[in-house]
DNA sequence: AAATTTCTACTGGTTTCCCGGTATATTTAT
DNA sequence: ATAAATATACCGGGAAACCAGTAGAAATTT
């Protein structure tokens, strides 16, 4: 599966998974361990000069923002595909990553012979998941679908134009409704979210895909 | 891979990938085809009271949103697992369905056996996508991470709280600040997002992944 | 050491939001 | 047919957001 050689760094605050990695990947000919890291800063530093095809990153470095690194990774080397690799078996956590342009999600008990598997994928500039990954991402939870609000078309209606920053006046004059109209749907909004204003709207509504 | 029985469902505006989907099905004794719809009411009704355990699932239906139905899919029937089939070639697309509860993503070029394949992967419970779908997820476009604002930690902060619902002057009283400050903060937020106001902000950077 | 960025804070004014209610047609569901 | 949900609209008032500026202190970068 692996062609040629893959140029592989890896970040990961506990140095017990680093040694681990690294015995394990030194057993691979086709994978060259280019560098390991315990902070994302280091590690940007590296790869705004040296080659880095893919990156095992642990997104829950202490202090750090494992989404924020992923993200900066892909602005300064959109070509180093980014594997995220961490203990949080949450769908919405592999989202994120996701959006935040990783190429895979890794949980960490993944099974040594899986896990260059997955290398080989990733290289291959395919998106690629642990097993483990792949059943969370299966099985949307019951918590995620629950407390859901029913909108009414209207409702649907004006909360995306609240979201394109239109203000009252401006969806009422667009709907051809009063603007007392428009305002009583803003409140019924707020309300069925059981948010405090427009701001906290926007987000869990944003959250749970309404707009 | 397929083991014991699949009860199928489609739903698809064209009756030619109806006929062309029923006919593939049919050469394959583990999958049974329970229903076929042009539209996503009826396919509601039909999940109300019968057991899908698959649902494929055209997005691109005229006058209705694939989201939606897949959302309210999962809501009726948690157990049923909808694979998105769509001609879209969007990686943000592709999110968007897995967070309305998709548990796969098929582009309309699949071949048949990958389709077969990818059925048996989500009865399984596993997440699963098409090649061309991989291949899509792992390039994130430069248009999506480019034009990302750089934000200093004080405004990521304050972005925080804005999104959770908190006003100006709770902001100031929180961070032990001038709300007069707070503010100056928020106006360089919506000045960096280039957005009218706070609703559009909290949009765009939750779109960015910054909430 | 100098330049830039970030964080801080202010004045004064307009608009919009948010809250407490109430209320009547029109659909939709039972 | 009757009940429930939806869409419409209003009053009054206080709080917050938004606009157009200015500007010094602190931290960071060059």
């Amino acid at each position: 599966m692996l062609t040629g050689n893959v140029k592989l760094a890896i970040v990961d605050d506990h140095p017990i998974v680093l040694e681990g990695l690294q015995r394990l990947i030194a057993h691979v000919p086709e994978i060259t361990m280019v560098g390991t890291f315990t902070e994302g800063a280091p590690l940007l530093d590296y790869i705004r000069t040296n080659q880095v095809d893919i990156l095992l990153l642990d997104i829950s470095l202490p202090g750090e923002n494992g989404m924020e690194i992923c993200k900066e990774v892909k602005r300064i080397s959109p070509q180093t595909q980014v594997l995220a690799l961490s203990n949080h078996a949450e769908r919405s956590m592999i989202l994120q990553m996701l959006q935040h342009g990783a190429t895979g999600y890794l949980l960490k008990n993944i099974a040594p012979g899986e896990l260059v598997a997955c290398i080989a994928e990733a290289q291959q500039g395919l998106l690629t998941f642990s097993k483990a990954a792949k059943e969370i991402m299966a099985r949307p939870s019951s918590v995620e679908l629950k407390g859901i609000p029913q909108l009414t078309k209207r409702e649907k209606e004006i909360l995306h134009w609240i979201a394109e920053g239109r203000t009252t006046p401006q969806i009422a004059e667009q709907l051809n409704v009063s603007p007392l109209t428009v305002e009583t749907h803003r409140r019924n909004l707020i309300q069925k979210f059981a948010v405090p204003n427009v701001a906290a709207l926007i987000k869990v509504a944003a959250q749970q895909g309404f707009i």
